[in-house]
DNA sequence: TTCACGCTGTGAAAAAGTTAACAAAGTCCA
DNA sequence: TGGACTTTGTTAACTTTTTCACAGCGTGAA
């Protein structure tokens, strides 16, 4: 199957639908019209139609969206056809922090191997995943032909890490360190800025009443 | 001074250009040109000008812009005119984490009191900042006249929280915990999604070579 | 049957955000 | 001095994303 080339943002949106419809299915809901979903999604009615339309989903003037579908054809979009398996780089507060949460939160994502400098951690085991030393990331990152990796080592240690991995064969990586990491064009690579994210929450709080820009309706 | 409404992205980039340039002011450098500070923060040159504009900051074609100027400019547009103060609900694994994080790069944010449920965290005080018990939230921040919080308690726990801090005058939350909080409108919510950012990842991860969109150059 | 209703799917318009492009202005070198 | 360079500030063109608006359609009431 070719790729149908969804948008980024959609592709982040998707994912927040997936969570949210799944809670609903838990309170027993079969089907939720498009301004619901925007309702406790956050965006508009439109939009929401607008992105589900993308992956080619659809629903009915009578009934909305089955959440079933919606999730399986969710899934078919964003997922991969199996499983997908990523290494943890770093496994400090963040580290051990995010290990339980993808393990509980993104049932289609396993941390297959965290890494680490410090020698009291390698060879212990952290919810379910070994902790090896970062000099064999080449090597295990190449032989379990991993394409996705954590990165949550300080800022000074993450270009390092993330030159290894790239050369280990890693398409895409998360980096929490607070430094910008340079790799070639044809690697994603997705910067998760708090310090970025908090200003931005302290600008906007103070300047409040910018805030429908973010969140029309509600 | 009345807000120049700098547009949301924007404002996200400048926090990111900031701490690129101090980091550079520390390796000794006075000054950069667009395109040096595009590489490093990952954007294009004329991308960077435009910034700048936004914020009214202008450099010398012959220097670059000062990163001195750069800096105080960036500040003067999206910190508040002094210091300002957080607290931070849920102080668990990310809490920690995040306590230390704010404390280290964010010098104009001071987590001023931290809550949680644990008895055995209450009264606490760590890393400077001491735990109270969840029922003192409302007291303490209207007292403090506190207008951001960090949300990262369990989901179950984010909504009831949520409307305790906007009952006590927040208008800025950045929430941590997976599920969408319903406030009113003129309370700037930021919903940190770890999930959608790592299926985010994970997509174009397999499908590589999307990734133009997102890194230009280099 | 017929009509009004409510929601979907989608083209078209609008808005937001990004890139291109170039005049202006200073520097360097001859 | 003067002309070739370099980089800014900024306008205009372009792209992406969001919203609007409405036709189409199954339902259920009359
Ligand atoms: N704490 C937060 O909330 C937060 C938020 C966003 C980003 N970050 C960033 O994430 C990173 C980790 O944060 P943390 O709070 O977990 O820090 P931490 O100090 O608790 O953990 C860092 C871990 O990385 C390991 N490490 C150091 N150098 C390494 C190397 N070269 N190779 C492999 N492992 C190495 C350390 O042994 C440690 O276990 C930091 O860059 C931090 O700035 C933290
Ligand atoms: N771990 C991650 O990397 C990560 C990433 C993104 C989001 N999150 C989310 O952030 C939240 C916290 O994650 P964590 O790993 O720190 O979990 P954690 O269990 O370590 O910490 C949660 C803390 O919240 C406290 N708490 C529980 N109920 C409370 C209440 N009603 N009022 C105040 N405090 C309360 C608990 O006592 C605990 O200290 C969760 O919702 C998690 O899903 C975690």
């Amino acid at each position: 199957m070719i790729a149908p080339e969804i948008p980024t943002k959609t592709v982040e949106r998707l994912s927040r639908y997936r969570r949210i419809v799944r809670e609903r299915s838990d309170g027993g809901a079969i089907s939720l019209f498009s301004y619901e979903l925007a309702k406790l999604a956050g965006g508009s009615a439109a939009q929401v139609r607008r992105d589900l339309m993308a992956i080619g989903c659809s629903g009915s003037p009578i009934y909305g969206y089955k959440i079933d579908t919606l999730v399986e054809a969710i899934g078919l979009a964003i997922d991969g056809a199996t499983e997908q398996r990523m290494v943890l780089v770093g496994l400090g507060h963040l580290g051990a922090a995010l290990v339980d949460f993808v393990e509980r939160y993104c049932p289609k994502l396993v941390i297959f191997a965290a890494f680490d400098i410090d020698p009291s951690k390698i060879g212990r085991v952290h919810h379910g995943v070994r902790v090896y030393s970062v000099e064999s990331i080449g090597q295990i990152v190449a032989e379990q032909q991993i394409r996705i990796a954590i990165l949550a080592v300080p800022g000074e240690a993450a270009q390092a890490v993330a030159d290894g991995l790239v050369a280990a064969g890693v398409h895409g990586i998360l980096n929490f360190a607070p430094s910008v990491i340079r790799t070639p064009i044809n690697v994603y690579v997705e910067q998760t800025e708090i310090t970025a994210t908090l200003e931005k929450v302290a600008y906007f709080a103070r300047h409040y009443g910018a805030q429908q820009k973010q969140r029309k309706e509600r």
